[in-house]
DNA sequence: TGCATATATAAGTATATGCTTATATCATAA
DNA sequence: TTATGATATAAGCATATACTTATATATGCA
């Protein structure tokens, strides 16, 4: 057994949490680049508690890391779950959804943040 | 975009499917060779009904094809589908399920059929 | 034909899921 | 301190999911 072997009980739990519409896009966008509350809630043009409702699953499992900067808090990918090799392949299987935060750039919506 | 990109729609769909334990077993079992339902009944220790249902479910997406051999109905692998590159990277990270099969030999309840 | 085996389907039920609205928490700015 | 903005959480609800038990269907064989 590789040693990077990932067991099924704890894959078919990431794949759960692929398995949906939204989280699957939320992982598409932490992807590219750490993302807050509030661009999620644009780009995916849902409420803001059902985002964050989304979010805590993911960060529960652990897919996704949490940082607080000033009042935003940014979410990325947490390539350190061993789950992630999963995660990749399959992000690398669907569209980009890297236009979608270069739309946001583009409508100045992007939050940029240096604290 | 390449060519064997899979829309993120049909994508969280199988995705969804693969987020079962069951299913993601038999899913491993039909990776290695065809099984008849009485063969996931008894490596997956379940009831008959839930595993045809589950059988179903994967029928319905297309994920698994089915063949009628006299009394039996085997199941196999699609690998035709569009979201079978996902499938088969999910499969090579998780532990084979072919020991299950071959126990299942040794216990003289593999089906046997060249009809 | 009649019975056994393999499988599918139907109906019922408990739990999970994904939204909604309302409210709480926390950081920042006035 | 108060107000504002960003986010989290709670409660409620409609629908989906994954079993169960009971029954239907289809094949093979005596």
């Amino acid at each position: 057994m590789k040693e990077t072997m990932i067991e099924l009980e704890q894959a078919a739990h990431t794949l759960k949490l692929l398995g949906d519409k939204t989280r699957l896009t939320i992982l598409g966008l932490v992807k590219d680049s750490e993302c807050c509350v509030c661009e999620f809630v644009e780009v995916l043009q849902m409420s803001q508690p059902s985002i964050s409702q989304h979010l805590r699953k993911l960060r529960d499992a652990g897919l996704v890391k949490e940082q607080r900067r000033g009042q935003w808090i940014f979410y990325s990918l947490n390539r350190e779950h061993a789950t992630y090799p999963i995660i990749q392949q399959v992000l690398e299987q669907i569209p980009d959804q890297k236009e979608k935060l270069t739309a946001l750039e583009e409508a100045g919506l992007r939050i940029q943040c240096d604290s």
